[in-house]
DNA sequence: CCTGCTATGCTTAGGCC
DNA sequence: CGGCCTAAGCATAGCAG
């Protein structure tokens, strides 16, 4: 490419990879737009959001559950996560219970 | 490209789509791997692998916080799980508590 | 850091196995 | 589906601003 041909390995110049990256991460990024219109695929950058807003709200789920970051919950939601985790502490108690039964 | 230009929208016959699918697909590959060994970037698709992971792993605390998918965990596992339910109850609570204290 | 340029050479549509 | 082939068309390395 360009004007010769350069080998596959590390760029050790850091402004040179720096600039290859940028030109290079655009390149594939126009492939991926390509090729999700044109094939009506989901397109690895698309996934790649609702991925990461995915994994965003159950961080925030779970921590909500081990009681942090609530300061700004409101009552109504703090209601909904209190009878959440009392349904789960019965989930594990009635385990807990149930590996006692003796066996005979 | 190829023996013409083509225009960047879907492609209607389906197996057309399909082999342009699978040979821009390569494409792609093969330049996130160059950009990754050039750039030494992480390349968007370990990026996906890494948080699938996370997500999967996510989805499982969740749901064992829940009480459910658990009848296989072990004992200690479970004491783990109960813990965080209570401190996550109490955070709560206290946090509902709060709410109440009169401003006068 | 970007943008624009341009010579090279890589990618790929369409065909055919 | 995957491979091979070829001609068009694109992407891009190296510079310059």
């Amino acid at each position: 490419m360009g004007r010769g041909k350069i080998e596959i390995k590390r760029i050790e110049n850091s402004s040179n990879r720096q600039v290859t990256y940028s030109k290079r991460r655009n390149g594939i990024i126009k492939k991926a737009k390509e090729i999700s219109v044109l094939c009506d695929a989901k397109n690895l950058s698309n996934e790649l959001d609702r991925i990461k807003k995915e994994n965003e709200n159950m961080q925030i789920e779970l921590r909500h559950l081990k009681g942090e970051d609530i300061t700004s919950l409101q009552f109504r939601e703090l209601m909904r996560i209190e009878e959440a985790l009392e349904n789960g502490l019965t989930g594990i108690r009635n385990r807990q219970a149930s590996s006692f039964i003796p066996t005979s």
